[in-house]
DNA sequence: TTGGACATGTAAGCCGTTACATGATTAC
DNA sequence: GTAATCATGTAACGGCTTACATGTCCAA
């Protein structure tokens, strides 16, 4: 008799990748490794503690990553290393194509049922959208320009370059469609006056 | 004694506005609106059966809205209706300031760690979000023509312009990147040959 | 007659956030 | 002395996808 087989559904879940991506450039502790995603590529991607610390403990059992105790200034921590094969689980994940994303955008949804909302309510949620967007694309053009001018050569900062990149095309993509849409309204109400 | 009392975390599930949204605009039945969803805010936002169909059935026992069977063409469909008080509900929503989204874009996060990769499935990645994107394109007028047909009229004309405007953008942007992006690293490339 | 679209649901289970728990150290 | 930051975790829970279940109608 045959048993029914558990399709074994595939994780989903990117956060191994992540972490080990992080640390096949430096070896860190969870709390580092953190504050290290959060400044360089949280915005596009984001890990919390309760996905971090379970999972650096699976990646070490599963013998991906070596976890060392430092003892070094009488405060514990500890330091997580990539080992071979964790760095070649990298390198094939790296190979595979991207899953399609899922967007979920709750400014263009509440846009979308407008004509059933005050425009005023509209015309603050895109105005705050707008400076929201102003402080990040000055946040993203400083970085870029200063990592244009130190250490063209650098492999690494290629990639984050790149990325980078992707924030500041976006970023303005946004702003030029907020003017654009924060005047059409704007003109409509004056109208109605 | 008192009681530990449960923090009582507020739902974060935007489902049920979306679906308020959908009805407010036209009454139909739980598939309709999930093809609704698809061809028009598809690009932004995205429902499941799993979500739909118990939230309308909530949303009934609450009052949001009117479920009424017709079996007209002998297929029986539940036809959906908004009412008052899901209207006003929905109107409350919209007056909220919207959350700020988490994005999580995985072609990123790989480029990001683009060191340890072969510059070849980079470029691969690239080039397949570059066929994706141009696609998209073309489903801007699809998703035109098919609001144009819910609604003749052309009430809601202005907002599901917008909307798709920032589709347009975005979709624009994230071209003029893949595209220097690419010859950067095929500039390289050859250069390294 | 078989596959695909129409149509409505339920249930398992994964993912990730959030709250909680603990304790040391540093800054004000 | 107290608040913030460093540092590591666990557990509950919500949200959503996916698979499953069921049945009709229609077209090739």
């Amino acid at each position: 008799m045959k048993e029914k087989q558990k399709p074994a559904r595939k994780s989903k879940s990117k956060t191994r990748f992540a972490i080990l991506g992080i640390l096949s450039q430096k070896e860190c502790s969870g709390y580092e490794m953190k504050k290290f995603i959060e400044n360089s590529i949280g915005f596009f991607w984001q890990e919390s503690f309760g996905q971090i610390y379970p999972t650096l403990k699976i990646l070490e059992s599963e013998g991906k990553i070596k976890t060392i105790e430092d003892n070094a200034g009488d405060k514990t921590r500890l330091i997580h290393k990539i080992t071979k094969s964790g760095r070649a689980e990298l390198k094939a994940w790296l190979t595979i194509q991207p899953e399609p994303e899922v967007i979920r955008n709750e400014l263009l949804l509440k846009l979308f049922f407008g004509s059933e909302a005050q425009e005023n309510d509209i015309l603050n949620h895109l105005k705050s959208e707008r400076e929201k967007a102003l402080k990040v694309f000055g946040k993203y053009q400083n970085i870029d320009s200063s990592l244009k001018s130190v250490n063209p050569e650098n492999i690494n900062k290629k990639f984050w370059q790149i990325t980078l990149s992707y924030g500041v095309h976006a970023a303005r993509a946004e702003l030029k469609w907020l003017d654009e849409t924060i005047s059409i309204l704007e003109r409509e109400l004056t109208k109605s006056d």
